[in-house]
RNA sequence: GCUCCUGUAGUCUAUAUGGGCGAGGACGUCACCCUCUCAAGGUGAAAACCAGGGUUCGAAUCCCUGCAGGAGCGCCA
């Protein structure tokens, strides 16, 4: 080896990032990390028609999200760039030219329905559908009738007759008969590049050593390395790949909207803590081994290696990135995780930002931070202590109506408001006196009358702490009101 | 159809190069404890080597076959 390591994270924004991309982007990130490498962040939107501004836009901000920094790409530049591939268009036409001239690849006349029907013609007969190499050698003549007919064409490289043999870093070694690889296309007949030659072409020019990315691309691999060939690069300083095994959704399908939310941003919505989602991430098809499981981004980092990459797929299980999620917030300082909340109380206009409410949610996350797994659960845990005009939730309205409960509050009432300071142990203090020593009731029962009442709901933050936050007039009050209900 | 990849509990995984694997951990599930609800925490339980052959003193670990799942075969990436 020797070469310092550079990685690359090459997405085609067609739609949100997902899961999938992020597992990918993640282990690319971690590996560049480990050996103190590069990570190249590109983005490949040669196909214009699915690839839009909004969906780029989205994907730099997700990986900021996700704090994958990447140290060239977009906004940051680096020596190699542009790192879309869209400004790199006379790069690819470079190429392309050079391999025509060099007879590596040829013009092709074919239309789009020609070889749809061709494929149609092999499928039926049990060949594999794929190029049939139909102009692979035509004469000068021939292509010059093609041109006068006004037939548009398309270049199409050559895949010699052979095999291309490869040691993926995960799999070990593999072999692609080229029988099974036909002739592809580099570039459409307006000229503009297609995937297979743009990957190959910037991953030589940006100078990658390793190649991370998704199963999917593997049966891919060899036309990548035809194009290596095509451009002189000497086997020596191709590319090492890895392909890591393929996420999946729970029912084994691959991983759509229909079975599980794919989308970070999603993610995000949810309050998911980004740390949460790459530690998940992280041990879907890798493992740090020794019964090791909840790790920082920083130790990802120092213990990630490609050979403890699984091969075998992952299925993504929901619960357990709502557990480790659950685990990141209950590590969370007191002002990481007030300064996490606020959006989601904001954006759910349980508050309105002032500094007396921040002052009192923070009084109140820690009574609440073990008992969430996602932040978007803070404004129904919190409401209580904020809401104008209280009332007691529907379903919960038997708990105080009886006669029972009404001696249990008519108690309470009285004891409490002789309370003179107003502590979530003085309160304590008070109701257990009156209520389970004095009227000799069960704790649970008692306190939950005066919970429901209180906090409007049978579910709720530690009681007394609650009615400490919520002061002693609105809690009075409150209890009066369930009094006369 | 053809080619390639994969196969440890419901799920993610550990067991560096075959022997403490009579299979370990985590999530989930169930039970109990703690307890003002809900959580968190604690304790415990049920739960797996796809099947069949081989190699070997010995295989979950290596090989073969079968089966199962997945991917690829585009002027998508």
């Amino acid at each position: 080896m020797g070469k310092k390591v550079r990685v690359r994270f090459a997405p085609s924004p067609t739609g949100d990032l997902h899961v999938g991309n992020i597992r990918t982007a993640l282990f690319d990130w971690a590996y560049a990390r480990h050996t103190g490498g590069t990570f190249i962040f590109r983005i490949e939107d040669t196909d214009t028609t699915r690839v839009t501004d909004e969906y780029i836009a989205a994907a730099i901000d997700t990986l900021r999200w996700l704090g994958l920094q990447w140290d060239e790409g977009p906004e940051v530049g680096g020596e190699f760039g542009p790192y879309l591939q869209s400004q790199r268009l006379e790069i690819y036409a470079h190429w392309a030219q050079k391999f025509l001239d060099q007879g590596d690849a040829y013009y092709c006349f074919c239309t789009a329905e020609e070889l749809e029907a061709r494929r149609e013609a092999q499928k039926s007969a049990n060949v594999a559908p794929g190029y049939d190499g139909k102009c692979r050698n035509l004469s000068t003549q021939e292509i010059a009738d093609f041109r006068d007919q006004g037939r548009p064409a398309v270049i199409r490289m050559r895949m010699p007759e052979g095999e291309t043999k490869f040691v993926d870093r995960i799999r070990g070694e593999i072999v692609f008969d080229h029988k099974y690889v036909p002739d592809f296309v580099l570039a459409r007949a307006d000229e503009s590049p297609l995937y297979t030659l743009a990957v190959a072409v910037d991953d030589i020019l940006m100078k990658v050593t390793h190649v991370l990315r998704g199963e999917d691309l593997l049966s891919s691999t060899p036309r990548q390395i035809r194009v290596y060939q095509a451009m002189g690069v000497k086997e020596e300083d191709f590319p090492t790949f890895a392909h890591l095994p393929f996420v999946m959704g729970q029912d084994n399908a691959k991983l759509s909207k229909r079975n599980g939310e794919v989308s970070i941003a999603w993610y995000r919505d949810k309050g998911f803590l980004p740390e949460a989602i790459c530690n998940y991430l992280a041990l879907l098809g890798w493992s740090p081994g020794d019964d090791v499981e909840n790790i920082t981004m920083q130790q990802l980092t120092e213990l990630f290696t490609v050979e403890r990459v699984n091969s075998s797929p992952a299925r993504f299980d929901m619960k357990k990135l709502e557990s480790i999620n659950g685990d990141k917030i209950r590590a969370l300082t007191l002002d990481d995780f007030l300064s996490r909340a606020l959006p989601f109380l904001l954006e759910s206009r349980v508050i309105s930002g002032t500094d007396k409410e921040i002052a009192l949610v923070k009084a109140a996350l820690p009574i609440i931070q073990e008992r969430i797994t996602r932040l978007d659960e803070i404004s129904g845990m919190l409401k209580f202590l904020f809401v104008k005009t209280f009332s007691i939730e529907e379903s919960s309205l038997s708990k105080v109506t009886d006669s029972a409960a009404k001696s249990v509050l008519r108690r309470s009432l009285e004891d409490l408001t002789a309370l003179t300071s107003w502590t979530h142990t003085n309160i304590e203090e008070v109701l257990r006196a009156a209520l389970i020593e004095d009227l000799g009731l069960k704790p649970r029962i008692a306190f939950g009358v005066v919970r429901v009442s209180v906090t409007g709901s049978t579910i709720s933050p530690p009681l007394f702490e609650s009615m400490e936050l919520l002061g002693k007039d609105s809690s009075l009050a409150r209890i009066s009101a369930a009094l006369s209900l």
